[in-house]
Parts: structure tokens; C-alpha cells; sequence
RNA sequence: GGGCAAGUGGUGGAAUGGCAUACACGACAGACUUAAAAUCUGUUGGCCGCAAGGUCGUAAGGGUUCGACUCCCUUCUUGCCCACCA
């Protein structure tokens, strides 16, 4: 009664794997098309999620095959990570034997999705043979003064003996302990990520196939921003304050200004000032507190005064500098001009404060009172209390003061960014080792290429006991220096997982290479990725780390483009009853289980058919049986093959070809599906031939490969069907002699024509007109005009 | 606060200036059946009407156009990202 799908699909998938029949080599004869779906972390289940996304990527990948590419199509596992030392810890098993049990599961899993994936390229980013390449890659960016070190403020959690990520904390607590987060100044490895800044967001612009939201958050996270650097002189001090502004016009309203509680001039002011007890305890307090409450919402701000006076250099006014928890010290200068008048939070702040406000901004055509104010007036208008510069609009000022105060020496046109190094110190076990050795005498030395991998030792103790399991293993950590020979210590801490993604890519492309990263030729082969599919998720930081590892590649003269992915999609989540699925939730739909009741082809019809690939998808089990059940009617046309079809569902086959050909190439999966039920509904009315259901089964193979493979065979074919190609029509055959018109008076659909597809104008005008079912419309009045579209409509316009 | 995306039947969605609601889900009806399931065939936006047909209708309001779900302006709502960013 049912296909037996179960059958089916174990068949064709241990076909598939018998005969490789995805693998792919590298042949300068033949065009390649790259396609990468984001790896997964090996949790050991999929999920929606990934079915979704590797559906996509399958579906795609398949239809390129047919089209004659060169196709490839890889899949790893992005295996470092915390999950792994927490099952350790909790199950008191091993994070190296977890992960491969994981990726073990997980392998089969994808297997029974039917994924055509290149097994021969497997990576895991947990195996030596890969991480030895990330430390690789690490010292030549320690070469070239990408990486380095330097102390910064870390979230710690002081019971836990760890740091912790932003996200870790939760409420100003710890995640696992809810002990308060403390502010702690650590070592930590950075990279350079700044020194491509330009480049990352110039480049931006080449990507024209990426989802103009990406790109605009990507524009925001490295945050250009323009504005002058103006000189504040310090009264009765030789130091000058500078501070960044991107609304120099405002100059002449600053009546204060502002300095970061960090802010390195900040103890030198207060020094034996009356005011030094109680700014010394606010920037303490200030201090304790973890970035994230200090950042939070709508936090109260609060501040000090310093004691001391600045001068404002376009008017010469003494003005108080104050110390304030709003203003940032990684920001600009870590310090501001406060103009009250001009800007909210100066405003909020100078109210609380009792501090001095002027207008010097006067919106058109009203006059604007301070005593009056409520809040800043943030938008444009004329220059009042500006001196030579009253009367400007504040744009036409912007200019003009800039270039003023930097020809006088008392500003800089300046450029900031938003974009800071990139931190990738981790004090866990389950990363790849930093490769770099403390010694007393040479300092830091990095390890010899030759002794790379720096491997993970096997049997590092998982207590649970905070500190990293790394640093307990003695020999692990007791090495002699490579430089003199003497006593030294092994850095501890691992990467980053974020740096195992950057570059899984190129590695793809070459995955056992021994002599380097990537075997450079494999490389120009294959790269670049021309469609790569994966969450939103990922929009920022694995993309923007990715494209900054391609350009350091392109700087080391490995890679001849710079950027890595051609074309990006990003698909939407997986929801069910409106919100997304999660194990908090309690609402996940295991992938397995409805394997298991419909299989994976009725799964993957369903969650391409369900919504289009960018937005959200509401899962619908009716929806699932739904997409079964049109299966089982496919199935059912090879019982009643006809000779020959009709010219008419010919016809439709070809119209069917075009349409489904262009919606697979824009990914339109959803709208080539409902085609393809339109052609069967067309087969019910006429009945098929072979060739008619052979095509009709060629178009379903990308979405269905097992169903048609089996069908494919069933007629009598003896290869697979994605050794067939993809089928073509007859442009000849979609033209339509007869076509039906639609006629409307004043823009109202009131009538229909049938005539012939080359009808002159003036014939079709008289027809029309001469339409009797118009009559009412038209009252005996003459027409005012008429609007012919050529093969679509008459407007009559009376 | 800033940026981006979206808002269409009972539901998922289709149509990107030219017949609004393709395709599917659900619902209802008919055929087959002792019966049910499965399957096949229909109907299915609201209102008025016995009907033919009319009329309203794509978050709300306005505009451009012979013609607007589609383009422009204003407002509202939802989602996502960034955010004391100076």
C-alpha cells in the first residue's frame, strides 16, 4: 500500500557508500562548484536544525551533480569545545572518548538522511592531524606580529577558579554557581584581527551574493566611525586630554567633559584634592563590576568630579572633568566632551549633576530654550553661540570647525572603529594547546615547527574542581626551552574553538596534507566555496574570523582571492508551536523518529516544501503525512504508464522543466515543489508515459534521492540516476497560440478574451471594445483611453 | 537608542507593477467499502444574493499610476542583530 521506504533508503544508502559515489577529485577539465554546509558540533544527535540546513546543502549539491559539475561536498566536525570537559566531569569518562562516541553517532545520523557527502574528506577538529595545523597557523601569525599577548580584564568567577565568557554570566553571577563576577587582569593571547580592519570592511563590498543583512551586521561589528579627535589642555597641568567626537559641531556647547573611571590620568588628577576619597571609592566600585552589568540596560549613570579644570580650546572656558561609568575606556579615547544641550546621556547626567548646559544648535525656524529643555535636541539645525560659526547649518559647521581646529593644533580629523583584537586565550583542556613556552631566560619562545603538534595529553584528571586540567599535568607542563635547554613552563591555555572554523575550509580541499595547512594547488582548484548554507547564528563572528584567516592567507602568498565564500545563505530556524525548539522548552522533534515513521525523503520534502530557506519554518507533522502521502502518489503513476502522453501534458512537462530548473538555481525549493505537485496533479488528469515520469522523477531526485534512485532503476535503468543529467525543454513548446486576455475598465478585471498570441494592437483595441459583458461598465461613454499590455491585458479607461 | 527584515484565507505559504490567495495542511461533500482506513473526485476569503452576479478585501492611513500585496511617505505591530560607541 505504501512504498517501503525503510527498504529503500538502507539500500541506496549502503549503495552510495559502497561505490563512493560522491567522491570528488580535483580535474582542471571540469567546472567545480564547492558546496559547504557550517560543520556541526558533535553533540551526538541532530537536530531540525541541521536537517534542515543539510537538506538544503544536499538538495543543491545533487542538482549541480546532475548539471555536470564537478561537485564537492564535504562534511566534518567542529569537535573542540566545553560540552565535551562537562561530560567528562559528569559521566567521568574522557573528552576525547565522548566527542568520537558523538561523532560516531552523529555520522551515522547524517548517513541516514541520505546526505551525499564525501566521507573520504572527513575532518574532525579534534584529531592532532588538524589541530597540529591551527598551531601551525598560530606561530605564523606570531611571526608577523599577529599574535600576541598582553594582560586584559577578564569576567572571573572566584569559587569556580575560571573565567568566563559574556555569556557565562548571568545577573553579574556566575552560570554554574551564581557566585558575583569579578573583574581580573589576565595574560591572554590575542590576534591582530585590527590590522585587516580596512580590508574586512572595504571587501564587504565584493560579496554580492551574501543576504544584505549579514553584511550590515558585519558593518556594524566593525563600527567605522568618523569624527575629530579634539585637545583638551589641562588646567595648571602640562598633559593634554584627548577626546573623540563624531559631532564636532557641538564644540562650542561642551561644559565638560568626561573621563572612563579606568582612564590612566584619572588617579593623577584626584591626587590631594578634596574630592580624592570619593572618587577613589566610585572607581573601585566601578571596577568590581563585571562589563556585563556595567553595560547593561538602563543602569543609572553615575559619576564624580575630579577636582580639576579643563580648558576648552575653540573658547578658552574653564570647564570641571568628571569621571563617569558611561563612558568607556576601549572606546575612542576613553574619554568625551559632554554637551548636555546635544546629546541624551550628557543631558540626563548634567540634570542629575546640576551641571552648566548651552544650545548651539537651534532647530529651524524655532527658538529653542534651555530652561524650557526636556530632553538633548539630537537633530539638525543653524549654529547659535558658535562665534564666527553662528548662522551655519551645524553640517555645513561640522566641516568647517574640523578643519578650523586641526589647522590650529587643536584637533584631529579621526577615524575609530569598533572592532577590537580578537582574544582566543581559553583556560579549558578541550581546545588545541597554544604552542609556546615560558622560559626564565629567553622569554617567550614559540615551539619549533618540527615539534608541532603540541598534543593534548591522554589522561589529564576531570575533577570538577575549577582550575584547567591542563595545568595539573606535570609533564605536560615541564618542558626545557627550545632555545637554551633550560627549565621552562608550557602555556596552558587553548584556543579559542572559533579559530578551529576559520580555516576548515581550505582544509576540506586537501584534508590529509602533511606538509601545511592545505596543499595550495587543491586550494585553487576548488576555492572558493561558491555556496556556503548555515545559520544566522554565525553571521559575525565565524564569518568575519573566516574572512580575516583568508586574507592572512592571501598575505602569506597560499591563496590568490580574498574572500572565502562567494555566495552565503542563511537559513531560518526550525520552530515548533511558534517558538524555537529547545530542549529548555521542551518541544523538540527528534529528526530520528520520523525517520523511522515516514523516512528521511518524506522528511526532507517536507522541510524544503514547508517554507522558503531563509525564514522561519513551523514544523507540522500533518504537513509531514502531507508530504508522505504525495510520495506514495508518485509511486503510484508507474502502475498505469501509458504509450504515449498527450501533447498537453507535454507541454506542461516542459513548462514544468523551466520553472523548476530556475527555482532550484535561485533556492526556491519550496515553489519548485509545488510545480512538481502540479505536474502530478497534471499525470492524475492524462496519464504519463515513461519519458514524461522519467523526467518528472529526475527533478524529484535532489529532494528525494532514495525514492527516485529506486524508481530510476525500477524503469530499468542500470545506473544511478545522478550519473543521468538534468533535463532540458523546448522553449518552442511553451509558446501558447491561444492565449486568454484579461480586459478591465478603470483598472477592474470585468471581461476575458481568447485570441491569438499575435493579435495586433489595433484588432485587440476593437475586440475589446466591442466586448458586450462591458456594456454596463462603459455607459455608451467613449473610452478616455486604452492601455494595451501586449499578451496580458486591455484597460479601458473611461 | 541605532540598524535590518517582516506583516496576505482557519494554518504553512504563492504572486515583486497587470486575474490576490498557486501548492499544501485543515475542514466539508461525493465515489469506492458491510464498515473504517487508504485512495480517487469535488467545494472551501468575508459580506449581499435562490441565482447570474455584485461588493469589500494583502497591519492602518495617505500618495504616485490607466492599474499597487508589489513603488514612495507616515504610523502601528512582530522578529533578529548591535548598543551608555561619544
Amino acid at each position: 500500500m505504501f512504498y517501503d521506504f525503510k527498504k529503500i533508503e538502507e539500500k541506496w544508502q549502503k549503495i552510495w557508500q559502497d561505490t563512493c559515489a560522491f567522491r570528488a577529485q580535483a580535474d582542471p577539465g571540469r567546472r567545480k562548484y564547492y558546496l559547504l554546509e557550517m560543520f556541526p558540533y558533535p553533540s551526538g544527535k541532530i537536530h531540525m536544525g541541521h536537517v534542515r540546513n543539510y537538506t538544503i546543502g544536499d538538495v543543491a549539491s545533487r542538482f549541480k551533480l546532475l548539471q555536470g559539475y564537478n561537485v564537492m561536498h564535504p562534511m566534518g566536525f567542529d569537535a573542540f569545545g566545553q560540552p565535551a570537559e562537562n561530560a567528562a566531569i559528569k559521566n567521568k569518562t574522557k573528552p576525547d572518548v565522548w566527542t568520537y562516541k558523538c561523532i560516531k553517532e552523529m555520522e551515522t545520523e547524517l548517513k541516514r538522511m541520505g546526505f551525499s557527502y564525501d566521507w573520504d574528506r572527513e575532518i574532525s577538529t579534534c584529531d592532532s592531524s588538524y589541530y597540529k595545523w591551527n598551531q601551525w597557523i598560530f606561530l605564523k601569525m606570531l611571526e608577523r606580529g599577529l599574535a600576541y599577548k598582553r594582560a586584559s580584564g577578564v569576567n572571573w568567577c572566584p569559587s569556580c577558579q575560571t573565567t568566563l565568557a559574556n555569556e557565562e554570566v548571568v545577573d553579574g553571577g556566575c552560570w554554574r554557581c551564581h557566585t558575583k563576577v569579578e573583574q581580573k587582569d589576565l595574560e591572554q593571547w590575542y590576534l591582530k584581527i585590527t590590522d585587516y580592519k580596512e580590508r574586512l570592511l572595504e571587501d564587504l563590498g565584493k560579496l554580492k551574493q551574501w543576504p544584505e543583512r549579514v553584511l550590515a551586521m558585519q558593518n556594524n561589528w566593525i563600527g567605522k566611525s568618523a569624527g575629530v579627535d579634539i585637545y583638551f589642555r589641562l588646567k595648571g597641568r602640562d598633559e593634554v586630554v584627548p577626546v573623540f567626537t563624531t559631532r564636532v559641531d557641538t564644540i562650542f556647547g561642551a561644559t565638560y567633559i568626561v573621563l572612563a573611571p579606568e582612564h590612566p590620568l584619572v588617579k593623577e588628577l584626584i591626587k590631594g584634592k578634596p574630592e580624592e576619597k570619593e572618587a577613589l571609592r566610585f572607581i573601585e566600585k566601578v571596577s568590581k563590576e563585571s562589563k556585563v552589568v556595567r553595560t547593561a540596560g538602563d543602569v543609572k549613570k553615575e559619576g564624580v568630579f575630579t577636582g580639576a579644570f579643563a580648558v576648552n580650546p575653540v573658547n578658552n572656558e574653564d570647564i570641571p572633568v568628571w569621571v563617569a561609568d558611561y563612558v568607556l575606556m576601549e572606546y575612542g579615547t576613553g574619554a568625551i566632551m559632554a554637551v548636555p544641550t546635544h546629546d541624551q546621556r550628557d543631558f540626563l547626567f548634567a540634570k542629575e549633576h546640576k551641571l552648566p548646559m548651552r544650545l548651539v544648535i537651534s532647530p529651524k525656524g524655532c527658538g529653542m530654550r534651555v530652561e524650557e529643555m526636556s530632553e538633548a535636541y539630537e537633530g539638525e539645525g543653524v549654529q547659535v553661540n558658535s562665534a564666527e560659526f553662528n548662522g551655519l547649518t551645524n553640517l555645513e559647521a561640522k566641516e568647517k570647525i574640523a578643519v578650523w581646529m586641526e589647522k590650529k593644533g587643536t584637533g584631529k580629523i579621526q577615524t575609530h572603529w569598533r572592532l577590537r583584537d580578537w582574544l582566543i586565550s581559553r583556560q579549558r583542556f578541550w581546545g588545541t594547546p597554544i604552542p609556546v613556552i615560558y622560559c626564565p631566560k629567553c622569554g617567550i619562545v614559540p615551539v619549533p615547527y618540527e615539534e608541532l603538534p603540541v598534543e593534548l595529553p591522554k589522561d589529564a584528571p576531570f575533577t570538577g574542581d575549577g582550575g584547567s586540567p591542563l595545568g595539573k599535568v606535570k609533564e605536560f607542563v615541564q618542558v626545557k626551552c627550545p632555545r637554551c635547554s633550560g627549565e621552562a613552563r608550557r602555556e596552558t591555555d587553548t584556543m579559542a574553538t572559533f579559530f578551529d572554523s576559520s580555516w576548515y575550509f581550505l582544509r576540506f580541499c586537501s584534508p590529509a596534507y602533511g606538509d601545511s595547512a592545505f596543499d595550495v594547488q587543491e586550494a585553487k582548484y576548488w576555492m572558493r566555496v561558491d555556496q556556503y548554507i548555515g545559520g544566522i547564528e554565525h553571521a559575525i563572528l565565524h564569518l568575519l574570523y573566516s574572512r580575516f584567516f583568508t586574507k592572512f592567507f592571501q598575505d602569506l602568498k597560499m591563496v590568490d582571492f580574498d574572500e572565502p565564500f562567494e555566495k552565503l545563505l542563511t537559513q531560518g530556524m526550525v520552530l515548533k508551536d511558534g517558538e524555537v525548539m529547545s530542549k529548555s522548552r521542551g518541544n523538540i522533534v527528534d529528526p530520528d523518529s520520523m525517520i523511522k515513521e515516514y523516512g528521511a525523503d518524506a522528511l526532507r520534502l517536507f522541510i524544503l516544501f514547508a517554507a522558503p530557506p531563509e525564514t522561519e519554518l513551523e514544523w507540522d507533522r500533518k504537513g509531514l503525512e502531507g508530504a508522505f502521502r504525495f510520495l506514495n502518489r508518485v509511486w503510484r503513476i508507474q502502475e498505469n504508464l501509458k504509450e504515449k502522453a498527450d501533447r498537453s501534458l507535454v507541454k506542461t512537462m516542459h513548462k514544468t522543466v523551466k520553472k523548476v530548473s530556475e527555482d532550484f538555481n535561485d533556492f526556491k525549493f519550496n515553489t519548485a515543489i509545488a510545480s512538481l505537485m502540479e505536474f502530478t496533479n497534471a499525470i492524475y488528469q492524462s496519464g504519463a508515459d515513461r519519458d514524461v515520469f522519467s523526467k518528472l522523477i529526475t527533478m524529484l531526485s535532489p529532494i528525494v534521492p532514495h525514492f527516485a534512485e529506486e524508481l530510476w532503476q525500477t524503469l530499468g535503468n542500470k545506473e544511478s540516476i545522478f550519473k543521468s543529467s538534468w533535463p532540458g525543454y523546448d522553449p518552442e513548446l511553451l509558446i501558447e497560440e491561444n492565449i486568454e486576455l484579461v480586459i478591465q475598465v478603470n483598472g477592474k478585471v470585468r471581461s476575458k478574451l481568447k485570441v491569438s498570441r499575435n493579435i495586433p494592437e489595433a484588432e485587440l483595441k476593437e475586440l475589446a471594445l466591442k466586448d458586450e459583458k462591458l456594456g454596463p461598465w462603459l455607459g455608451g461613454k467613449s473610452p478616455r483611453k486604452v492601455i494595451v499590455v501586449p499578451q496580458k491585458l486591455v484597460n479601458i479607461v473611461v
